[in-house]
RNA sequence: GGGAGCAUAGCUCAGCUGGGAGAGCACUUGCCUUACAAGCAAGGGGUCACAGGUUCGAGCCCUGUUGUUCCCACCA
């Protein structure tokens, strides 16, 4: 026998364990025609990037899936991959430049790019090491990355259809502009803050009636020299007479029209806005319907240029305080109000993004929108919670273009090609020589490269071989579920869906399962900003990986945000532990080397009552695991290892164990190791590690519990009445135990017990664990009471009667108010179903079942009523 | 402005189709009982935010109110 410590110790056994299931091959997937496909891409975390508890939940969720269905049978495949994070890597990688003095420019395109591979291979496994330590169990094999080639012939063909379908245009718009990042975001990459600021009230004088001016409000005045009308309200009364008359914008001494637009708010402000086209998207549009001319007045980064008159070259902020000065010296200021108002941040750098009209390549967005709504309208595509789904329609419903260029180095460059003399592109599959539409040799590629999540929409289709025809495009695709939080459904998932319905003609998932994000402990965000993260590392370091992925399901329902909380770590620590001294019990008592359950026959009556909890458990858990309720099937798994197989079962074998009859002991060990191996299967997705390593030790069949089968409910292990007689049992016991601490009498302390049932059979048989765990030394039961049992002390379960002679008298007054509170209650249950089920109404309406179940309560409550009711009696004699 | 979530024990949260108010941690008491003190046994502690409604019966369903968090839109 293998001497084991007595505590379990995670970083003994977990590296050693991965180590056996990598040797024996499990993690990597086969095409199998025999089984069927379930596939996850894992969404692909940044290439830079380090673990933190979002990842820790993700890993989580999708390992569990994948052992869930590995085990059942299916060809479970977790595809991993990398993320190139456009602007994230490429900040990172210029950052290690700055400290050496140097830009991008000074290295020039290529030479930054190979800086940047060096980056990626430096630092790119360090995130697959990370996720091993969890115990993730991808195919590395299959592992992908968004800019290797297969993924880059994907964004590339990609590209050229939605191209040549016309879905993918350039053109001059209002996007927002990082001009820290110096690159222009889609939308979905803007941040919106509240921040207090001003709003100013500025004059501008009218050009045929001298000393009368409209006054403008605005908060951004360093954009005034931009402005290339005002505009007002049809309807507002104050400035008919105004409207296509003109007006001079000072400083610039610029002639500028006043328009009129149901775009402007009466109520707002003065009522007059001012029209910066270039700088604002409203002003865009209201100038684009009257005809305003544009004038950039900010270069990209964020400085004013040579248009903006006498603020050339000053930054936007030094420019905003240099305009207010100068208009209140020449008299143009009316007033300054505090004003709170958003502002638009970048995602990334958290600068102002500053809005400014620029040439960039766009999506199409309408017609592919259409059949991304309907799959998940459909259900084709189902999100888990099905609230999100809302989330994501009504998003997808009011999608503008996505701004797809970005003036970054790192990334798919886009594979177009400027005509110089013509002035048209050319994209194609392959790099051209010459211009398709004029053939001229003059064209040059566009320098821009593809939105990061360009490549990422592609992520469950590119990552098994699309565009070619795949062998395991074909058997894996489309993926099953796709893993992520709720704060990428627009970056991400949306994308994914759009894409995969243009690109393949079908949804790239059936379900998208949402989780919610970790937070601290206070219920702030973890960030790097607040030093407030917590390492998930340490933590499995500390407590073990196992005890880390029980915490990110516990106690948490899908798509809720969690806190994380250091303490419940250490409870899965202690349940770990809990699991370790079990199997130790089990182990050290051990005769057998089969694990095989004996004779149904020689079953005692412990043993039908645990293996048919089992049998429960197996059902349930299953199904839970079905709906993605992770956290309850969980839950029921640890209540059943720790309360039923800890603290009833092992408790009740010890007596046969210790004792002399060999038959009694060899069935209870078979019961003890085949009970032990099924919950082990059954907590193998959550808890990987200390379950192999377990399973390892106990007898068993096949190479390793990460491939062995998902139990399934057995009809012959259900034992209906040996559970229930169980557990009155189990009841009397407690209800004893119950009363001998109320009357404190000390464990030393031993007495007679007396049960007075009509289940005698039951009680009779469990004598011997009745005995020990009720602390009595001699056990009666009979079908009246003991003589004397006026003297005694009396508890009631719901199928006997107990007397314990003790040296107290029990408190009669309390005894009866409590029959008589619990009485009342049932009474009235019952009252209630037998009313339900003299109703015509719902005889004619319910299904069988349902009848059936009120029939059963109703039988259920009237024994119980009844056994209350003598229980009653007899106490008040 | 639009939408969603949350409100249950001291703390963090489960509670799936309406009938028992629960878990972990913390707390109190007694136990080193031959797997486990990271444990065992027992215990205290809740008007399930508030107000109505449906029902024989509501933490759960409906309506409203309050508080709170988040997402989307972005009126200068």
């Amino acid at each position: 026998m293998k001497e084991l410590p007595k505590t379990y110790d995670p970083k003994q056994v977990e590296s050693g364990i991965y180590e056996m299931w990598e040797k024996g091959g499990y993690f990597h997937t086969k095409r199998d025609p025999e089984k069927k496909p379930f596939t996850i891409v894992m969404p692909p975390p940044n290439v830079t990037g380090q673990l933190h508890m979002g990842h820790a939940m993700d890993c989580t969720l999708q390992d569990i899936l994948i052992r869930f269905k590995r085990m059942q049978g299916y060809a479970a495949l977790w595809l991993p991959g990398c993320d190139h994070a456009g602007i994230a890597t490429q900040i990172k990688v210029e950052e290690e430049l700055r400290k050496e003095g140097l830009t991008r420019y000074d290295l020039g395109r290529e030479k930054f790019l190979e800086r940047v591979w060096d980056w990626k291979e430096k630092y790119g496994d360090r995130i697959v090491r990370q996720q091993r330590t969890l115990g993730s169990s991808c195919d590395w094999q299959r592992h992908r990355f968004t800019m290797d080639e297969g993924c880059s012939k994907a964004v590339r063909e990609v590209f050229v259809r939605l191209y040549e379908k016309g879905l993918i245009y350039k053109g001059s718009r209002i996007i927002n502009w990082c001009p820290h990042c110096a690159t222009a975001l889609s939308d979905a990459e803007v941040e919106y803050s509240e921040k207090p600021g001003k709003l100013w009230h500025l004059r501008y004088p009218l050009k045929d009636e001298p000393g009368r001016y409209l006054v403008v409000a605005t908060t951004r005045p360093e954009t005034m020299m931009g402005d290339t009308g005002v505009a007002v309200n049809p309807n507002d009364e104050r400035y008919r007479d105004l409207v296509g008359k003109t007006c001079i914008l000072p400083i610039m001494n610029r002639e500028i029209p006043i328009v009129a637009d149901d775009y402007v708010e009466m109520d707002f402000g003065t009522g007059c806005v001012k029209m910066t086209p270039a700088h604002d998207p409203n002003d865009f549009e209201v100038g684009q319907r009257h005809n305003l001319e544009i004038i950039r007045v900010i270069d990209d980064n964020g400085r004013i240029n040579e248009l903006g008159g006498p603020y050339n070259g000053m930054d936007r902020y030094e420019c905003r305080k240099a305009v207010v000065k100068d208009l209140e010296e020449q008299g143009y200021l009316e007033k300054v109000e505090d004003y709170t108002h958003n502002v638009s941040t970048c995602y990334r750098c958290h600068n102002d993004v500053e809005p400014l009209i620029s040439a960039q390549w766009f999506v199409k967005m309408q017609p592919l929108a259409k059949e991304a709504l309907r799959v998940v309208n459909e259900g084709e595509t189902r999100f888990v919670p099905d609230r999100f789904a809302k989330t994501y329609t009504n998003w997808m419903e009011n999608v503008h273009d996505w701004c797809i260029s970005r003036q970054l180095w790192w990334g798919h460059q886009i594979p177009a090609w400027k005509c110089e003399d013509c002035g048209e592109y050319t994209v194609s599959r392959d790099d051209p020589t010459e211009c398709c539409h004029c053939g001229s040799k003059h064209i040059t590629r566009e320098e821009d490269v593809l939105d990061t999540w360009f490549s990422s929409a592609l992520w469950p289709f590119e990552t098994l071989g699309w565009p070619e025809k795949t062998e395991d495009l074909d058997y894996f695709y489309p993926t099953d579920v796709l893993v992520t939080g709720y704060d990428i459904i627009f970056f991400w998932v949306a994308r994914m869906i759009f894409s995969g319905c243009e690109q393949t003609a079908m949804t790239p998932f059936h379900t998208v399962l949402i989780h919610g994000l970790v937070r601290d402990d206070k219920g702030r965000k973890m960030s790097k900003s607040l030093g407030n993260g917590i390492d998930p590392l340490e933590m499995v370091e500390q407590y073990g990986a196992d005890a880390l992925r029980m915490n990110m399901i516990t106690g948490n329902s899908p798509g809720n945000d969690m806190r994380f909380y250091v303490e419940r770590c250490e409870a899965m620590r202690n349940f770990a532990n809990k699991i370790w001294n079990a199997s130790r019990y089990v182990m050290m008592n051990l005769s057998i080397d089969k694990n095989e359950l004996p004779e149904l026959s020689l079953l005692e009556q412990e043993d039908k009552w645990i293996l048919s909890k089992l049998n429960r458990l197996i059902g349930e858990v299953t199904e839970n695991m079905d709906k993605y309720e992770l956290g309850i099937a969980v839950q029921k798994i640890y209540d059943f290892i720790w309360d039923d197989y800890c603290d009833w079962y092992i408790e009740l074998t010890k007596a046969r164990l210790y004792a002399d009859d060999e038959g009694s002991k060899t069935v209870a060990q078979q019961v003890l190791v085949y009970v032990l191996d099924q919950f082990l299967r059954l907590l193998h997705p959550f808890m990987p590690f200390i379950t192999e390593e377990i399973w390892q030790a106990i007898p068993h069949d096949g190479e390793s519990l990460m491939i062995a089968s998902w139990p399934v409910p057995a009809e012959r292990l259900n034992f209906p009445a040996e559970e229930s007689a169980m557990e009155s049992i189990m009841d009397a016991i407690r209800a004893v135990r119950n009363r001998r601490a109320e009357m404190n009498v000390p464990p030393s302390k031993k007495s007679t017990l007396y049960i007075v049932t009509d289940k005698q059979d039951v009680f009779r048989q469990g004598q011997a664990f009745i005995l020990k765990l009720a602390y009595a030394d001699q056990l009666v039961v009979g079908s009246a009471a003991p003589d004397g049992a006026d003297d005694m002390v009396s508890c009631v379960t719901h199928d006997a009667k107990m007397f314990m002679p003790m040296d107290q008298l029990v408190d009669v007054e309390k005894e009866l108010q409590r029959l008589e509170k619990e009485l009342t209650k049932n009474r009235k249950n019952l009252e209630g179903v037998e009313k339900k089920l003299s109703n015509p109404g719902f005889l004619g309406k319910a299904p069988e079942q349902v009848v059936a179940a009120e029939r059963e309560k109703a039988e259920k409550l009237s024994a119980l009523i009844q056994q209350l009711e003598e229980s009653y009696q007899k106490l008040k004699k």
